[in-house]
DNA sequence: CAGTCGATGTACT
DNA sequence: GTACATCGACTGG
């Protein structure tokens, strides 16, 4: 499996930056370039896996490399990746990526979306145009039809740490990354 | 621009 | 009941 993701959420939100992630859907192909990145992990009230496993966080508790996808405000789906050894209850969402390649299929799925720019800038927003859904819930990341392919790691330079969005709770962590200057980013 | 607010399903108190 | 790792439409300046 990928040694990288077994690290702590912190240091693999890191290393995401800059690699891609790869969605084959009704036949075409959709990359995207991970831009900003958020780490959660159980120590840390604002994360899902804070109250420990129940049938909602089971993928967190489960080997790194997957993806663990829920559902929130009636209508949006996030995406993680999870993080660490088994049963550590670590992961980081994935919060914008750069579109790459298939932009017009990432159209398909975002109608009112003019910009590039806004196609994926946000971690439901990604979701939608990828296709994500619960069904890619425990998915094995290194398998067709969802895979993160990891690139070199991005100089420390070029990474900016700030608070995370939309948390109530633990909000001073600087758990949030994302890439210098990018303009695909959900927020400055 | 910035700020506010409704939508809408599910997990958990 | 209440809160929610959000988004986009709408308001007023």
């Amino acid at each position: 499996m990928q040694p990288e993701l077994s690290k702590s959420s912190v240091e693999v939100a890191q290393r995401l930056l800059g690699s891609w992630l790869v969605r084959e859907l009704e036949g075409q192909v959709l990359v995207g370039k991970i831009v900003e990145t958020e780490a959660y992990d159980r120590t840390d009230a604002a994360s899902h896996s804070f109250k420990g496993k129940t049938p909602r966080t089971d993928v967190l508790f489960g080997p790194p490399g997957r993806a663990y996808v829920y559902f929130t405000y009636g209508m949006h789906y996030c995406m993680n990746v999870v993080t660490g050894k088994q049963g550590q209850g670590s992961a980081v969402l994935i919060r914008a990526l750069e579109p790459l390649e298939g932009i017009g299929a990432m159209r398909t799925r975002r109608q009112r979306i003019s910009k590039d720019a806004q196609l994926l800038n946000g971690p439901a927003k990604l979701c939608q145009a990828f296709g994500i859904n619960r069904q890619l819930n425990g998915h094995d990341l290194q398998k067709s039809p969802l895979q993160v392919v990891l690139q070199p790691s991005l100089p420390t330079e070029n990474i900016v740490q700030t608070t995370r969005v939309g948390i109530t709770r633990d909000t001073h962590r600087l758990w949030r990354f994302y890439v210098q200057g990018s303009p695909f980013i959900s927020r400055p």
